[in-house]
DNA sequence: ATCAGCACTCGACGTGCCCGAGTGCCAATT
DNA sequence: AATTGGCACTCGGGCACGTCGAGTGCTGAT
């Protein structure tokens, strides 16, 4: 009973049940994948991998199924590196050609994740507050109101309206930019809300309420929460595979997806490992919508740490491999775009 | 054999059909309303109806279901309005209360009317089109590139970068904005064009590529097809009542979704009657994935023509004087936080 | 440790059957 | 001329039943 066989059934299996959708029981093991061994063998092999939880049974006399545990272990031990086919690369560059915009720039990186995955895909817009600052612009827009136009190295553009108690001189607007941009200019805007504290000191105490204001505004517009904003394409993907992937319905997943909240906190929570790969499996989403799902995301744009991250969500059930190597590698080619 | 009766029995037929899910027989017809007559009566009124197109029976000894066509008819006939619940509208008072941005009013006005109608809501930003400009401003953001923001009187801010063959001096820039505000401020952007044509003639010769070409990509960003946006919240909704709404798959509705050119067409198609309510019924959509899928829209923000639409999709078989109620009750609201 | 054999379980599938819902038509009634 | 009761007919859904086959676990032999 060797330990190296095992694995190499539960592999086996993954595989083949990712291929077929379908249990897989110990016969069609033994044919379908080259291991010389009997099926009897191999039942007993899978009743250990069953007791140990990586497998289950849908119900007796059918054949096997992955849990999310033994997912897992295909991922992390056993998967191996899956190179892009050649019109998946040309799909790529072709994609990378004329990109405009930074929104064009996403919206084309998602749609073509999710053409190469056939699943769910999600870009995150580039942190505000891991991009530096390129330019910061204020605008009197109306009586009492300022606008506000924060625009980052990355290419992303934020702009947010401004109540303030009192429509400011023309003079005051100026220098407060030019202020703003002196101090600002070129800084990470994590660096920044340190940065602005001694701005109001260089003004009139009179205008000091206002450029609180303004300052104060940045900051929140900097806050974690408010600043990050996702794109999504795909949707249609989980609805094609017919009622085989969602037993129940796929209402409460698509629900999910709209709260973009939980996808957010998805994308936070796997930054640890920035530029790597991490998966989270069915239950390790921690959501109840998205048990039958797994997100695989990976983060771009920076050198050494990412300034925001990418991911294709899709049925426990799907191809590891393939959907690590395709979000892998549309973010390289963001990151290329961005840097270049 | 009147007629008035046999339009009764339409009706019933689509409240029944609506309500239950399921074919209506002749039966449950005059049990259930208050057809004061013999099943046997009914049943040659529907041969009637389906001789006519208006209703079909899915096969041979199963009730009667509404066509298109008996959809059409019953909403342009037969239904009566239906006012909305208390509920829904201290619903709607509530969340009309603290609005900030325009995008934070969009955003609240689309999740709303997904949740009054438990389908697809659908809200089209205010056209720039259709709105007056309030400022326009012009940042020189980097080398040879210069930042347009267009900021309209319905809230909308509208941002472009741009790429120019020289980086133009500070006083350039200046002087192209403060004419391009004197022509354009107040001004509805439909008239803009024409009225931007003299603009360049007042620079000097070698400035005026450059004018030019900021007034060029204003137009552009003004170009139909570009400017116009759209959010869409309650695409959960179409999953929830299982596989009973879309025999096959919803797959194909979600597509069309989210290719949303198809939606702009569908609302830029049914604004003819601007502040009225529009209804398209199945095939009437025009679009393969919208066949068993009806949209209900309406303008809102003008006081003679809208500024913009908003609309809920969902099955065909839906509860069109609910639909049409709520979409109207928003728009109304919607219109009003405009217009304050 | 591997494997062949065997008894056993249980879902999938096909068949036949019946029931009931719903229809269309006709003749009688108003 | 419209309405209605009666009646024969159709056809899908549900149920019982039997069969088949996939798959398992176990045991004893190698």
């Amino acid at each position: 009973m060797s330990e190296d066989r095992r694995l190499a059934v539960l592999r086996a299996i993954v595989e083949d049940y990712v291929q077929t959708r379908e249990p897989v029981g110990s016969r069609v093991l033994v044919e379908r994948h080259g291991l010389n061994v009997s099926p009897a063998t191999i039942r007993n092999d899978m009743a250990a991998l069953e007791e140990a939880g990586y497998i289950a049974q849908p119900h007796t006399s059918a054949g096997r199924v992955p849990t999310d545990k033994g997912y897992r272990l295909f991922v992390d031990r056993l998967s191996t590196v899956k190179a892009l086919s050649a019109p998946e690369k040309r799909a790529i560059e072709s994609f990378l050609e004329d990109a405009a915009d930074l929104d064009d720039v996403v919206d084309r990186s998602v749609r073509l994740l999710a053409q190469l995955t056939q699943q769910v895909a999600v870009v995150q817009y580039p942190s505000l507050r891991h991009s530096a600052m390129r330019h910061l612009e204020l605008v009197p827009v109306a009586e009492r109101r300022l606008l506000v136009v924060i625009i980052t190295d990355t290419g992303r553009v934020e702009q947010r309206t401004l109540e303030v108690a009192e429509t400011p001189s023309d003079a005051v607007v100026a220098e407060l930019r030019a202020r703003l941009n002196a101090v600002a200019t070129g800084r990470r805007l994590v660096e920044l809300i340190s940065a602005l504290e001694d701005v109001p000191e260089a003004f009139a105490p009179v205008d000091r309420p206002l450029v609180r204001t303004v300052i104060q505004m940045i900051e929140e517009t900097l806050a974690q929460e408010r600043e990050e904003r996702i794109v999504l394409a795909g949707t249609a993907n989980l609805a094609r595979g017919g009622a085989m992937d969602f037993p129940h319905t796929l209402s409460p997943v698509l629900e999910a997806l709209e709260e973009q909240v939980v996808l957010l906190r998805l994308l936070t929570e796997m930054a640890e490992d920035s530029m790597g790969v991490a998966v989270r499996i069915g239950h390790e989403t921690q959501h109840e919508g998205l048990l039958e799902t797994s997100f695989v995301t990976t983060g771009y744009g920076g050198d050494g740490d990412a300034v925001a991250r990418i991911g294709s969500l899709g049925p426990t059930r799907m191809d590891y491999p393939g959907t690590i190597a395709a979000v892998r590698a549309v973010a390289r080619y963001l990151s290329r775009i961005l840097a270049g």
